[in-house]
DNA sequence: CGGGCCCTTGACGTTAGTCAAAGAGCGTGG
DNA sequence: CCACGCTCTTTGACTAACGTCAAGGGCCCG
């Protein structure tokens, strides 16, 4: 038990909080155990818990009527979900499945209210957290509406090797089904979008990027899309 | 001065807020007039201020550093924006402009934190109002991802008529190029997406956009894209 | 009347999804 | 150890969706 509290106050959302304020919290938890597959909560269920991500991979998604699966968010060690809980009433907006074996820490949303209510710090750090979460949907969403598939990717990968420079190899963290709806897009494309990250210096062998230049990469993250044709032709030549 | 702190105070954020804890915090903040175009903040920049939108519109929009924007959000009387402006340090992670005239409440950072830290109802809000934010980046990822331009329009349409059944006109809020970067894409496929409603009952007149069934469109929004060829044979003969 | 902006239309190219098939790992059981 | 079946991944051919470029029409306002 000693080293669930350590990871649970080093989480993205505790980690400015002081000690006090949360071991109380904590230790009303419970250490939820998932397989690979297993369904965390459904979208549209009652916000019954927040959960924060021990150890393992988990996804929120977004299933659109016909059945069609949206990734919204892929967690790691330490991330934190389902903060909808922190409000009562509320239900999850998302679906959320471990796609991983994983421990989760539980939380119940009544004694999340309750600590809530009793420690304005406590609701700070929610906000804090939230706040970082719409961050990231922004990114996303920018990131989508505005570049390639190929461009997200390269996204993606320097997103793994953060602060790197010049040469580097990253390990993909998960299977590319999922990196691929991680992305917005099929396997098939993911698969395809890496062949055209060739000429930028990238290869891919199983589950390592190979990265010969961070700053290439960034520079063909970043560029105008609609000049594709350009490129190209200045490439091929 | 009168109608202004009644404006706030029904808005999204303090719609659930006891009216002593907000009166404090409402007076503190200036009312700002923007003109259609004008810029109100960037993306990247320490957020400063929390904002209202007391009467006009506001986009939120992301800048790739290519010059391609993204719309990421579209708010009107009563919405709330600059929310990161509750957390010291934040930066605000789109820009925001006026894309009508509009008047604003503006709202100081360092009022807010003050407000937040005396008073916990109010920090709930914030919560409440960034969760909110919150669903509706996850609604436009999953539409984004899952659906065909012609359905996020078929979505947006029926998000301006809700309630309604059978035939509705609707009036388009703002202009179509507004609308297009909002629903992820370019004028001209807008032009075309509107189109590809009408063997769905939907008409498109000036700024008005006729309905003949909430149902049908309902269904249309929400069926498999990668269907549409059956779908289209099925129609067409 | 003229200029600017918004909107539409057309022709075309690129991108990504679909369908189908085959190769690469990997664990299981013979 | 190898054959088998499984899933993940890649590839190919094709199609649909969307962006790009260019032109033109309608509308407002000076």
């Amino acid at each position: 038990m000693k080293p669930l509290t350590e990871m649970a106050q080093s989480s993205q959302i505790f980690r400015n909080v002081p000690r006090m304020d949360v071991l109380d919290l904590i230790s009303k938890g419970s250490v939820k155990e998932a397989e690979r597959g297993a369904s965390i909560h459904l979208q549209g269920e009652r916000a019954h818990s927040l959960f924060i991500v021990l150890e393992g991979w988990v996804k929120l998604y977004r299933m659109s009527s016909c059945g069609n699966e949206a990734v919204v968010g892929v967690l790691s060690n330490g991330d934190c979900f389902g903060e909808a809980a922190a409000v009562p009433g509320e239900v999850f907006s998302t679906g959320a499945e471990a796609v991983a074996a994983s421990k989760l820490l539980q939380i119940d949303a009544q004694d999340l209210w309750h600590a809530i209510d009793s420690d304005p710090v406590l609701c700070r750090a929610f906000l804090g957290a939230t706040l970082s979460d719409n961050r990231a949907l922004v990114h996303q969403l920018g990131q989508l509406k505005s570049h390639t598939a190929a461009q997200r990717i390269a996204d993606f990968l320097l997103s793994l090797c953060k602060d790197e420079v010049g040469e580097c190899i990253v390990v993909l963290p998960y299977d590319k089904v999922l990196i691929a709806g991680w992305l917005g897009m099929k396997p098939e494309s993911l698969s395809r979008a890496f062949r055209r990250l060739e000429p930028y210096g990238v290869k891919i062998r199983k589950d390592r990027a190979l990265i010969q230049s961070v700053e290439r990469l960034l520079a063909f993250a970043d560029e105008d899309p609609s000049k594709s044709w350009s490129e190209k032709a200045w490439k091929t030549s």
